[in-house]
RNA sequence: GGCCUUGUAGUACAAUGGAUAGUACAGAAGUUUCCGAAGCUUCUGAUUCAGGUUCGAUUCCUGACGAGGCCA
């Protein structure tokens, strides 16, 4: 049990048998102790002020008193300042964690079990490359899926390519007008960054026709509508409902482009999933379920025959989920395949990371979904993340303000270089080495940035201030694992330190984050919020960093004491490279 | 117009209703005869405003102002 849990049991028990009040665990609420005060946590008294008539010096004196004379070992002394109980822990509870799990691969992993999720992300379009909006969801939807695989979980990790619709016409009609048969082989660029190109051409050449119409007097609203691209673009939509064999070729041919460069960037980011949705393949879905909720009196149909939803109950609007022509609108599709991905994977948690635009649209899916009573529904989750926006302003494609993800990379990549042969630490490294070296480096430095941030908020990306390899950072953290290492290589711990070691208060402070790692997971799922990991592992970091600036390890004053520490440098160095890894970010042993 | 999110040092981010609001960058000052200085130690500096609930509010409620988004 953690040690915090087993805290708030015992103080219910305490309560219990004092006051004859009995309270569940979690309404004790527990803080770590300030650093200003004696104790290593806190548990607030005020709450029970009122259900006790006492005041809380003498609660927090009678509970103290209970705890060390009936849970002597746990607690070794107590405090009492204002409205505050402060606790000290046994050493030997210390000593026993680090020798239960200094030694213990498994540190951190919970056992497997059955429960299923499957967290959806990147879901991008097949008309230009990834740009760093992307990035931010990728990294996230990769970071929850790998936190819920630590907590035991089933994790099913997908994506439904927008692969199909008028914009991806759109670089297809480009490209038929401006390529004169240019291929990316022949071209010899990526193959996202290709097709991508003939996206802007078009939106330049639909702006200089416009203006064209404008300036013949053509109105505001019909001049884009009217260009000749456009209408071009129309009807090639159309051709590609009705199977046109040479609009599919092209836009097959097209779209293969796009995902082998997407597949580059993927892999070069070490982002993956176990099953791809094609929208071309769901876009159908989901028009049977408009008549099964009309059949349920879920929908309604208005008398020119479109189908809505009434959520106004839910403090939302009435909600079209079929035009009068019969054709389906977007929520319909998203409800076809929520309903398909569940006969196939019967997930019972499904997280959909989606920036925070569709905040209204993933609340109507979730409402719809469960009034239609679709298997799942109730475990559907939008985590929903901000949009990354730079000192400027919003990325804007049109403006070419858009950071490309590839370049990002690369220039990541390129700071590492620079600063690992600055430093020359690793002047024995292979060139191969070296490379995965300053990958690990770079590419971790992007990710921490993007991960460390609440989700829900938007941030703002510097690239020339923002990214920086101090302080707050993924080198940082790996620099400390690297350090650690060296000690681990040089010094092996031949046995477990004994259980009666005295900890000093920064030895202590370190084990006392370690412990939290379990809980930090759980927080993390819980909130669907990575960051929590990323803060910890840092906070970790640093209080190691201080302790190993104050003490020496290979040096201790005695044989146990070095013992005990290379217990905690072992085990911290193991929780780092766990903690770091469902962030997607890897350790180096040398860097 | 309706609805949602958001407002914390110069900047970027923290803080399940709890003690003197944490951390990083930037700025100032130290620190390497000893385990890796991408480190460590000091200092300077912030809750948009006005009410309310509470023993206690950055957190919850109301309003104003600012930022972003969604719906026609």
């Amino acid at each position: 049990m953690q040690i915090i849990e087993n805290i708030k049991y015992t103080i219910t028990t305490a309560i219990k048998e004092l006051f004859d009040l009995e309270l569940a665990p979690n309404e004790v609420l527990i803080n770590k102790t300030k650093q200003e005060f004696t104790g290593d946590y806190t548990i607030v008294l005020f709450g029970l002020v009122k259900q006790l008539k006492q005041n809380p010096e003498d609660i927090g004196n009678k509970i103290g008193n209970f705890l060390k004379e009936n849970n002597s070992d746990l607690f070794l002394d107590f405090n009492v300042i204002k409205g505050f109980l402060n606790v000290t822990i046994q050493d030997a509870i210390w000593a026993g964690f680090l020798n239960e799990n200094a030694n213990n691969s498994n540190y951190g992993i919970a056992t497997k079990t059955n429960h299923t999720v499957m967290v959806e992300y990147s879901s991008p379009n097949t008309n230009k490359p990834l740009h760093l909006g992307h990035l931010r969801n990728i990294f996230l939807g990769w970071s929850i899926a790998e936190i819920f695989k630590t907590l035991g979980n089933k994790v099913i990790k997908t994506c439904i390519v927008n692969d199909r619709g008028i914009h991806i016409c759109k670089s297809m009609i480009a490209w038929q007008l401006f390529a004169n048969g240019d291929t990316p082989e022949k071209s010899k660029l990526k193959g996202d960054h290709f097709v991508g190109k003939y996206y802007v051409k078009f939106n330049e050449e639909l702006k200089k026709q416009t203006e064209a119409l404008l300036a013949q007097g053509v109105s505001k609203e019909n001049a884009e509508k009217e260009t000749p691209i456009m209408k071009a673009t129309q009807q090639m939509l159309l051709d590609w409902e009705d199977g046109n064999e040479a609009v599919l070729t092209l836009w097959k041919t097209m779209n293969n482009w796009v995902y082998s460069g997407f597949d580059i960037t993927y892999k070069n980011i070490g982002s993956d999933f176990d099953k791809i949705y094609y929208e071309s393949d769901t876009y159908l879905l989901g028009k049977n379920l408009v008549e099964t909720g009309l059949s349920k009196n879920v929908f309604y149909k208005k008398e020119d025959g479109s189908v809505w939803i009434d959520l106004q109950n839910e403090g939302l609007d009435e909600k079209l989920v079929q035009r009068k022509d019969g054709t389906s609108v977007y929520i319909t599709q998203d409800i076809g395949l929520a309903a398909q991905r569940y006969t196939e994977y019967e997930a019972q948690e499904s997280i959909y990371v989606i920036g925070d635009e569709q905040n209204y649209h993933m609340k109507v899916l979730k409402l719809i979904c469960q009034k239609l009573q679709l298997p799942g529904s109730n475990g559907m989750h939008h985590l929903s993340y901000g949009m990354v926006e730079l000192p400027t302003g919003k990325m804007k494609s049109r403006e070419g303000t858009v950071v490309d993800a590839d370049d990002l990379v690369e220039e990541m990549i390129n700071i590492s270089k620079q600063k690992t042969e600055e430093l020359g630490k690793v002047s024995d490294f292979s060139s191969v080495e070296l490379d995965e070296l300053n990958k690990v480096i770079g590419l971790g430095a992007l990710k921490f940035f993007l991960l460390r941030v609440d989700p829900k908020k938007k941030m703002i990306f510097d690239p020339v201030e923002s990214i920086d390899f101090h302080g707050f950072t993924a080198p940082f953290i790996q620099y400390t694992h690297a350090r650690i290492k060296s000690i681990l290589r040089k010094n092996s711990i031949t046995n477990n330190a004994s259980s009666n070691s005295k900890l000093l208060p920064l030895e202590k402070e370190v084990v006392r984050h370690l412990e939290l790692f379990n809980a930090t997971l759980l927080e993390a799922a819980k909130e669907h919020d990575p960051s929590k990991i990323a803060i910890y592992v840092f906070n970790l970091a640093q209080v190691f960093n201080s302790f190993y600036a104050q003490h020496s390890i290979a040096h201790a004053e005695n044989e146990n004491q070095k013992l005990l520490r290379l217990q905690i440098a072992s085990l911290t160095a193991h929780v780092i490279k766990k903690g770091m890894h469902v962030l997607g970010i890897e350790v180096p042993e040398r860097m």
